[in-house]
DNA sequence: GGCAAAGTGGACAGCCTGACCAGGGAGGAA
DNA sequence: TTCCTCCCTGGTCAGGCTGTCCACTTTGCC
């Protein structure tokens, strides 16, 4: 992970549509160098793929919510199990301190969520729950600042 | 968003790098359709774009944590500014509940996550916080299972 | 000095994209 | 019913990009 390959991950995260040879363009490389350099990065694990990004507001589900979940002794892979069964859970955290689990999920209207947090909160050997509700997101999912530090 | 919307972004989601001829073939439809169907998601916003996605571990961020802050009365928007100031900090959700600001974020090892945290709770006007290392993720971030439902 | 890894510039065939078009089928409105 | 709109179909077209070679040069390190 060099500055070059840096630029490049910034490049394809301003502009993701772009080809290998506008890359090589813009950070003027050869056309192989940038193929060598996306080869490596997805060989090394760190670029995964470009998966399509969808905004589930957009799709409906216009509301976020957050729990924290308190697990039975030695219960957590059985409660991670069903709530991956539930899919308007978008995310699942076993985490240290106060809580268990950290759950992310969607739903589409108040109404939809009080079904989902009902579901997630019924699950077996859930002992305490404590549910947040997003209100808005000061800062989107991000990876571009520690980039950009990489490329200086 | 009909069934055959859902199932062509499962397609993509599945398998990025497909062109509009090939998940044409693999929908059984034709390839204008398929053309049409991505520029009507796009526009309606649902279908953002196709950000490469990146393996923080694999770049050396192996750790991610959650931080719950208390934020003192009116000084959210003050406070979410100096977090997005931070580069490990990707990601700050405004909530009701208990807290007031979900922080996420992710340092290389462990002195470098306690100087992160260091950087988060000095922020100015943030009175209380509580934090939580995320130990494993038995869900990770998904809209799979969504996208599914639609596509019966 | 000398080797290995990496970058360069050029070439090739093959495939895909974006744009366009005429025609057909389904569903709603008058 | 008939008309009209929307959507899908199947076709064409030129242009551009990808993947894959190649030989040569530069870089960095033993």
């Amino acid at each position: 992970m060099d500055a070059l390959d840096a630029r490049l991950l910034l490049l394809l995260t301003d502009e993701p549509r772009l080809g290998v040879l506008e890359c090589s363009r813009r950070l003027g490389v050869a056309r192989g160098t940038v193929q060598a350099r996306m080869d490596r990065l997805e060989a090394r694990g760190v670029l995964v793929g470009f998966p399509p990004a969808l905004d589930l507001a957009a799709m409906g589900y216009g509301l976020t919510a957050f729990a924290v979940l308190e697990i039975a002794q030695g219960k957590r892979a059985s409660v991670a199990g069903r709530l991956r069964d539930i899919p308007e859970v978008c995310e699942v955290h076993a985490t240290t301190g106060e809580g268990d689990l950290l759950v992310r999920m969607v739903a589409k209207d108040n109404d939809d969520l009080q079904r989902v947090i009902d579901q997630v909160v019924d699950v077996e050997w859930v002992r305490r729950t404590s549910t947040s509700i997003a209100l808005s997101t000061p800062v989107p999912p991000r990876v571009r600042p520690l980039l950009e530090r990489m490329v200086r």
